[in-house]
DNA sequence: GACCATATTGGCACTCGGTCTCATTTGGCA
DNA sequence: TGCCAAATGAGACCGAGTGCCAATATGGTC
């Protein structure tokens, strides 16, 4: 199942625990002061100098300044992939994706909703972030495309993976945006419901006709 | 139909005409740049100087560096938007789609073919521009489900738009990748072929099942 | 053709994200 | 304790992107 490693397991290496709290304070400050001030107006510096790190830690920690605003979204995934890896897959592989995500979900730490409700509302209203979102779920989307083909034994380019993989990342964006204005955020259960309307709700766009 | 406004097109005021040149010395130059010595070793001063314009200018023309070497996918989607809005709407949306974009390729410019295929190896080897691809796409996709929700009166949030728009752009992508690899890049029937055997396959991602 | 209001351009200083290099520190382990 | 490898910090450096102001070009008007 494999969740996001927390930096109190004793089982790692104090080197490794070490890397993993310094990530969760970069994160979670980024969190604070992009909320307070705005991402634009946040410098690099200041995200550093709050958490006391050199700005060379920062980029060995993160690949851009935008990466640590979303850390909860590549947790997310992150574990998604994970769970591909291992699960056995029967039956519809759209109806097993959607079992990943709930699966997922059931199993993050407990303090993600707030963080993940905090970094969407980021997201919504910055383009810088909304730009770097895209490109995040699109190398999410080849990773799951590529773990796909590897299980299913098809090729890489297979249309139908991509699609499915595309379906997979959308059904989870709008389900997770309505929990997250919901006033049942925080109940996740309520996450699987709604994860559960929306991918039934995926076939109906193709058949879609206009009035005249 | 509005085509992309050429700049010989006398009609324009000379204003226009000028800025229009401008804007195709830009990037045809950064194709031919980029080609030659890369993306990201190409500065921006190399290519305002090849063209004999200020950063200025570069920026008042084109919103960032990534943006000049994507102008032929810009020219078709920007023609796909403008067909939208004027074609009427009868049946399965999903085939109206599909035929936009049949009729915006086979109006574009003769010399679009080649340098669509030359911005496609570009994008393909740079993951600076595949990254700002996926940022552009993302916007066609809010463009794309804009026009529909208005067309159709739907709300701009129907998760069904959010997958013909997404469906659409992910037909184009894969049926214009196979296109300009083909050898019959240059042949635009070929390509309209080529779209219609892919949006007829994508019903099929849907009802993937895994073998075991 | 001269003139004026306005749109456009060029030049330039400045900010800041991101990379690179190298000296210093710290954890892992015998 | 003492050694080695790995992580960190410090700072120089590059280049994209912004803002400001002066210079220039355009399109009507008289």
């Amino acid at each position: 199942m494999t969740a996001a490693p927390r930096p109190q397991d004793r089982s790692l290496p104090l080197r490794e625990r070490k890397k993993l709290r310094t990530r969760r304070a970069l994160a979670d400050a980024a969190l604070r002061l992009f909320g307070e001030q705005g991402f634009d107006a946040t410098t690099l510096e200041e995200l550093v100098d709050a958490v006391e790190v050199s700005k060379s830690t920062f980029f060995r920690t993160f690949p851009a300044k935008e990466a640590v605003a979303i850390e909860a979204e590549v947790e997310l995934w992150s574990a998604c992939l994970a769970a591909l890896a291992e699960r056995p897959l029967t039956g519809l592989v759209l109806a097993e994706l959607q079992g990943v995500l709930a699966e997922v979900t059931a199993a993050l730490d407990p303090d993600w909703d707030e963080r993940y409700a905090a970094t969407r509302e980021l997201v919504r209203s910055t383009p810088a972030l909304l730009s770097y979102m895209a490109h995040y779920r699109n190398e999410v989307e080849q990773q799951i495309i590529a773990r796909l083909a590897e299980r299913l034994d098809l090729p890489a380019d297979d249309l139908r993976l991509r699609v499915l993989a595309q379906l997979t990342i959308t059904a989870w964006s709008v389900s997770a945006r309505d929990w997250v204005h919901s006033t049942d955020r925080g109940d996740r259960s309520s996450l699987t419901a709604r994860l559960a309307r929306t991918f039934a709700a995926i076939p109906a766009g193709l058949e879609l006709r206009a009035g005249g």
